[in-house]
DNA sequence: TTCGATCGTCGAAGCGCTTCGACGTCATGC
DNA sequence: GCATGACGTCGAAGCGCTTCGACGATCGAA
């Protein structure tokens, strides 16, 4: 292993020259700069990780949270983690993963043990057990979600409640009045994860507002289970006119299993989505949806750790805009 | 923070009789061993990571360089993630994750600065670029995925060779001649990825042995495309009574398409498939699988790594065998 | 010309931990 | 009753790095 000192040697200057040379934190000529660089570079030197953080700095290392609990889409999670550790290594970070079980022991002990900068926490529930921690000062995190009280915590998400306002209003604009919701597994819900009680509350309001006739469908999230619940949907709801989804898995297999039963999208049921991009425009017929930003929310979950870290304040709460697309699965009622 | 020394204090012991109560490195006596884990307990003593690391320990972490490339099945990637965080994190490990662009750097980087103990890699390829590195000593890894020449390596992974034979075996036998393998999406080949050769290299030894005729077809990860693909094989092979499919997004679908198109399953086409078992269960037929153990995967390699760590010699190529459950999507020709 | 203020560099100290050698204290075996 | 070794504990050194204070050199301002 090479070390500073050889680094040192090297270049002819002293270890703390070296120190000084590669953080930045003092001044140093650009002759002994270049000199120091080119020793690192010929010796490929790294700076050994402990010893770095057993002097006080920090390891920059960034803790994901992210549970696999049952009805969360995967493949949206996964989404998330690549686009935290893009960032995370953008800005020269490594990122520790954590998983279920770990959540609640695992946050304490990586901070305890210092080996990680701060957190950041997916699938956020309303009153997550997670929280009362991470009000303390000296674990600096963020939440992706957004839970009741959101008070001395840092959160960014999709705003769901606008999206469910969107969707809705989009509809009623069309002229529809009676307009189903499926949403997240029950799970989902039972543990009242944030996105869903949000995405749920924005398009109650909306219809409210619009006097539409409404019902909440909790969706499994396997597709099988698609026609069964399409024909329950048409027959409790004869009305219905039109449909928000949210639920990936079932989006496909549910417009197919619609058409089966004679209804064609969009001209008998018109149907919009919350889903990623590249989601919606898979089944046959390309869906009105708003996109589910996977990938931002990761980059700006990041973003906002990394500038809480450097001690810049931040929002409470970062909310971003629901952008709706809309694509060939709704008409006018 | 709460140091050694802290926990010393309060024991009534020096930090080095704190130090080896703790790693159980020299002999200490029941009392004082007591006190001082009172002290640890009373105090919520964590050691330092940096400084353990520093001072010659090992950093107990783990990286996980699982590449999410295109093609791969999402779901799959993360149980095995989440399984190896588990089984490390029952060996007092932590993950690190490392994704795409990394894969090559992220590597060297993790070790250089000894802030990982070894490597976990997933998506291995036939003659994968990291490989040379690997062969480094004092590089500890486990490949999940076993490549061409897996000499002076440790690889474990399902037997997908044998996976292939076992379904052309069990097809045979029940008597079909023609069979079509289903198979990962063409970027998967196109990159050489280990399992996918194993698989196809199966399937064709056994179906050579058996004198089947047989056709391989790529498949497009997307269900939509199920149709058109069960289409085509049916045209271009009219004699096709049976398919082995090893394309997840695709199972359902594609036994659905074909039965559009007027073939039952299993009455006029058999389907084996090589995937997870909940997933083989949830197509309208229940499907006959050889099962993906994604989660014994991912404990498997930890624990072969956990020994390469201390030091205790490994296989070279651990395969687990397959285990075919018949179910109703096979029958006699 | 002289006096600060900067700049660039160095040595030493210290981060929290582990580990090594040393040293007292007991049983034990003769 | 004494050497012997094992046991249990301690102090000191050291891991590789950062950071602090110090100090000569350089430079602009008076």
């Amino acid at each position: 292993m090479v070390k500073i000192t050889d680094v040192a040697r090297r270049a002819g200057v002293s270890p703390s020259t070296v120190s000084y040379a590669l953080s930045g934190k003092r001044p140093i000529s650009d002759a002994t700069r270049r000199r120091v660089e080119a020793a690192v570079r010929d010796l490929g030197y790294r700076p050994h990780g402990g010893a770095r953080t057993a002097a006080g700095g920090r390891p920059n290392v960034l803790a994901l949270a992210a549970p696999l609990r049952p009805g969360v889409h995967v493949p949206v999670v996964m989404r998330l983690a690549e686009s935290v550790v893009t960032t995370a290594r953008a800005h020269d970070h490594d990122v520790l993963l954590l998983t279920r079980a770990e959540a609640e022991e695992g946050l304490s002990r990586a901070l305890a043990t210092a080996s990680v900068d701060g957190l950041l926490l997916t699938d956020v529930g309303l009153h997550d057990p997670r929280l009362p921690r991470l009000r303390f000062p000296g674990s600096p995190s963020v939440l992706i979600g957004v839970p009741a009280n959101p008070q001395g915590l840092t959160c960014v998400d999709l705003d769901f409640r606008a999206a469910g306002e969107a969707c809705v209003n989009h509809l009623a604009g069309l002229g529809h009045h009676t307009v189903a919701l499926v949403g997240s597994p029950p799970e989902v819900y039972l543990r009242e994860t944030a996105y869903a009680h949000h995405l749920m509350q924005g398009f109650a309001t909306a219809a409210a507002r619009h006097g539409l006739t409404t019902s909440v469908h909790p969706g499994d999230p396997d597709p099988a289970t698609a026609p069964r619940l399409a024909e329950r949907l048409l027959r409790e709801h004869p009305a219905l006119t039109a449909a928000v989804i949210h639920n990936e898995p079932l989006l496909g297999p549910l417009i197919t299993a619609f058409e089966h039963l004679g209804l064609r999208v969009p001209a008998d049921l018109s149907v919009t989505a919350l889903c990623p991009d590249d989601l919606a425009v898979t089944p046959r017929v390309p869906v009105t949806s708003v996109s589910l930003p996977a990938d931002e929310l990761g980059t700006r979950a990041v973003e906002l750790l990394m500038r809480k870290l450097h001690g810049v304040p931040v929002p409470e709460t970062t909310l971003l805009p629901p952008r709706l697309t809309e694509r060939s699965s709704t008409r006018r009622a």
